[in-house]
DNA sequence: TCTGGGGTCCTAGGACCC
DNA sequence: TCTGGGGTCCTAGGACCC
């Protein structure tokens, strides 16, 4: 039997920005992103306390909270944190899974017993993740994954909980589905539109009633119910293997209509997106086009290539023939490129070798980059837009594909 | 002076092939 | 005198997560 713990910092970004800035420390902070049309990424418990939560825009935010204090995300930061946290939590075992920028599973089956079992590692973590950042965590800890997450969703701030195997089903007899790590707001509709208001009542639904529901996922809701997971904890570099699409998106300072400006930002993201491919030796198949109008109706339209790229050029060619077809209804607010049906490149950039003196091209833009700063080079066309600067995600893991470049 | 950005996984329908 | 049927690929969209 197992033992997994989640260690998720509490309202991580305000966190690390009340600790680096005392002045900050008791008062209501959002973090926020750079630019126009930006949202509260992270609230500090104070600001929580007055109804300031993630994803209300800033105007919303002042509002109902005018004494709130915004600070502007500082990434480097917090990932740098999250690679000190590593370390910490690698003392204890070495299976750990950074999942996000703010939360770690750790699984420590094979190791509990020499630090006197996972409560105890759970508390020595917490209070060196006080000592060392000064920082709050909440520690859960139980059989699986999808356990240790609950207790610590269910004990959160500063919170410490076990819910050890036998507690499971007692803890989620009477828990409504939406609590569930994968159970979001539109599952939880359906399901109390079937007459089922907690996981007990999921649990002891007939699977035969789920599967015909929801097919595949109606067997894997039922095992959810009964608090079953056997998804394994892990390690950093196979999760990186098995990234499965490079993308970028931009909420646009101003909303656009023009094509030639539309086209500007898509260069700017068609080399964000391959740059990044190019820096972890990915090449995509697929290519998307994402655009969100004014309204903010989004929809996506896709392409594939015949072969895989991860060429500035070829990319943008790609997205402008999808642009090219597509009749734009409305001033358009967010543009996005992506690239999908990833492989892994060994070494080589080019699969082809008529493509070598291309390859030779990018490969020294993104030196030059790397060295003295990103977006020293870009393409002329990339100039026209003003750029915003970079945002903040909390999905974004310390290293590997994830980070931002 | 509303409503960010990065992902994963699943589904459903149509094209196409045998 | 009729419209089989299974498999796979591709595309678009949506739910969910941090």
């Amino acid at each position: 039997m197992k033992t997994i713990i989640l260690i998720d910092m509490d309202a991580f970004f305000a966190s690390v920005e009340q600790q680096s800035n005392p002045a900050l420390r008791g008062r209501p902070v959002a973090v926020i992103g750079a630019g126009k049309r930006t949202v509260v990424t992270t609230a500090s418990y104070e600001a929580r306390a007055r109804g300031v939560k993630t994803g209300m825009n800033l105007y919303e935010a002042k509002k109902i909270c005018p004494e709130l204090v915004v600070v502007v995300g500082n990434n480097d930061k917090y990932t740098h944190t999250c690679t000190k946290l590593k370390e910490l939590y690698l003392k204890y075992t070495p299976d750990v899974e950074i999942y996000s920028v703010d939360e770690a599973f750790l699984d420590v089956t094979g190791s509990a017993h020499l630090f006197g079992g996972p409560l105890e590692i759970g508390r020595k973590i917490k209070k060196e993740i006080k000592r060392l950042f000064g920082i709050n965590a909440t520690v859960g800890m139980g059989p699986n994954r999808l356990i240790a997450k609950l207790a610590a969703d269910l004990s959160k701030p500063d919170g410490l909980r076990w819910i050890k195997r036998e507690e499971v089903a007692e803890v989620l007899e009477d828990l409504p589905p939406e609590q569930l790590w994968g159970i979001g707001k539109r599952m939880a509709e359906h399901l109390r539109s079937l007459g089922i208001c907690t996981c007990g009542e999921l649990a002891r639904t007939p699977v035969g009633v789920l599967r015909s529901r929801f097919g595949i996922v109606g067997e894997h809701l039922k095992r959810m119910a009964q608090g079953l997971d056997d998804s394994p904890v892990a390690a950093d570099d196979k999760e990186t293997e098995d990234v499965k699409s490079i993308g970028h998106s931009m909420t646009l300072p101003e909303d656009v209509y023009r094509i030639p400006e539309i086209k500007a930002y898509l260069l700017l993201l068609s080399d964000r997106v391959c740059f990044r491919a190019r820096q972890y030796g990915y090449a995509g198949k697929t290519v998307t086009l994402i655009v969100r109008y004014r309204s903010f109706e989004t929809f996506s339209v896709r392409k594939k290539l015949n072969s895989p790229t991860n060429d500035t050029h070829r990319v943008f060619g790609a997205i402008c023939e999808l642009l090219d077809g597509l009749r734009l209804r409305e001033p358009v607010r967010l543009l996005g490129v992506s690239i999908g049906s990833l492989l892994r490149q060994s070494g080589q950039l080019a699969l082809f070798p008529e493509q070598d003196r291309r390859r030779r091209l990018l490969e020294t833009l993104d030196r030059i980059n790397l060295r003295y700063g990103l977006r020293s080079i870009v393409w002329a066309a990339t100039l026209e837009p003003k750029r915003q600067p970079g945002v903040i995600s909390p999905a974004w893991r310390p290293e590997g594909v994830h980070r931002s470049l």
